[in-house]
DNA sequence: GCAAAAGTGTTTGGTCTACACCCATGA
DNA sequence: TCATGGGTGTAGACCAAACACTTTTGC
């Protein structure tokens, strides 16, 4: 815990009654994780019940990724994850304690790392489909918007993401079954998958390569793949 | 300019004494424009003589929208361009005032609009290719880095629009010929097309279509198009 | 008539999709 | 022997790239 409260909530909360000319900013994160064959989400509830984002205020003096890791664990107890820059969205109500600017980023996490180390009393998991039965903060309509425009937009960069680049590594063991690897793309994607096309494409760009394991815990033994980058990279389409 | 004056760089100055908890938001613009042949960026040059992004910090109780009319019609003279937010850079030392945070957009204006309306004894224009030659600014090592990387940035993500948008048109006139657009597209892409592959791309993805009229100001005349959308659209490859 | 730029099709290779059957193993 | 999931190949459609000659006009 202690590594990473350097940046303490008091020390910030008197900035609301400033005044300032300058906008907050604000960081707040989208947090996903395949739970139970379903792409979740991460997310706090506050006193009206409604569902928001882990967010907290940018403290100066500390790294993007310092206030990342900092504001990850206290609202979560997450720590070590994959993460992305989104989109800095602004509106000039979108606080009613005053002008905020939310760096929006999104993260991914492996869901066995994911249930070790979150903390449940303080957040829960939502299934993305089921987000638009909930409320989702927004201090203007008081309906889903704001925060859910956030989440839905990193859902699409998580996509596109998927298709070109290795980023399936940070939902995954080290070692897994095609099948497996399958099973997070048509989760996240939400379609269909034909299994030998699939693999055709991970081969041609290069994404995975065999272990030369076995993986017995199925009636027909299965080859055990990996990935070839242990960092996230793009693969040209060409 | 009175319109454009609400915001005040005056109020905003002693933000940099108050030694905030929170970094001080800034808005920093690459703009791109198309001249005598060649991409290139506006730039402002400082005290000491390194060139800086026109970029001033953000003010509550105005849009982004708003926040970035303003400081491109103050620091450049330049009003309603095509505009993007980019990524939102932070360093530690980004800047010796204090800590700051860089929201960056790229801009694109068609010449002969930047013409008529940029102030010269603000701006400086550079061409693209000749950037490595310039101090851009950057606090730190005196060598350019941080405003470079953001106008490199700014580069490839307009590379990426040209190819599946029709982004380009706010870069020409209201109608044209296909090589004058062809040009744009390989100045900005940095590489020779072929005319028909370019035209019977432009043509399935029903970018531009045909005015009916011609240009008679060359040799032989050419048929004049024009975009199809009004607004920014992003054409699906499929 | 010549210089300058416009206009115009075809071929080839590669990539994406759709699609179905047999195999190895544990129970 | 049967149920489960693993493993494997081909044909057709579509798309992208390479490539060169003729036409229209002004001078």
């Amino acid at each position: 815990m202690a590594k990473n409260t350097l940046i303490s909530e008091n020390k910030q909360t008197d900035i609301w009654n400033q005044n300032l000319s300058i906008p907050i900013p604000t960081l707040d994160i989208v947090i996903f994780t395949v739970y139970r064959g379903e792409l979740c989400v991460v997310l706090l509830k506050n006193e009206n019940n409604e569902y928001t984002l882990p967010g907290w205020i940018i403290a100066a003096g500390y790294s993007l990724e310092q206030n990342f890791d900092n504001i990850l664990e206290r609202k979560t107890g997450i720590t070590g994850v994959y993460k992305e820059q989104l989109y800095t969205f602004w509106e000039v109500n979108r606080d009613k304690r005053g002008h905020t600017l939310s760096i929006a980023y999104y993260a991914l996490v492996w869901v066995d790392k994911f249930l070790s180390a979150v903390d449940f009393t303080k957040v829960e998991i939502v299934k993305y489909d089921n987000l638009g039965e909930k409320q989702i903060w927004n201090k203007v309509t008081k309906v889903g918007f704001d925060h859910a425009e956030i989440i839905s937009y990193a859902n699409q960069r998580l996509k596109w993401k998927l298709e070109y680049t290795n980023v399936a590594k940070d939902m995954l063991w080290k070692s897994f079954r095609l099948s497996q690897l399958q099973e997070v793309y048509e989760i996240v994607l939400w379609k269909k998958l034909d299994k030998r096309n699939f693999q055709k494409k991970l081969m041609k760009l290069g994404i995975v390569q065999e272990t030369g394991k076995l993986d017995k815990t199925t009636n027909r033994p299965a080859k055990l793949y990996e990935f070839v980058d242990e960092e996230l990279k793009v693969y040209e389409v060409l």
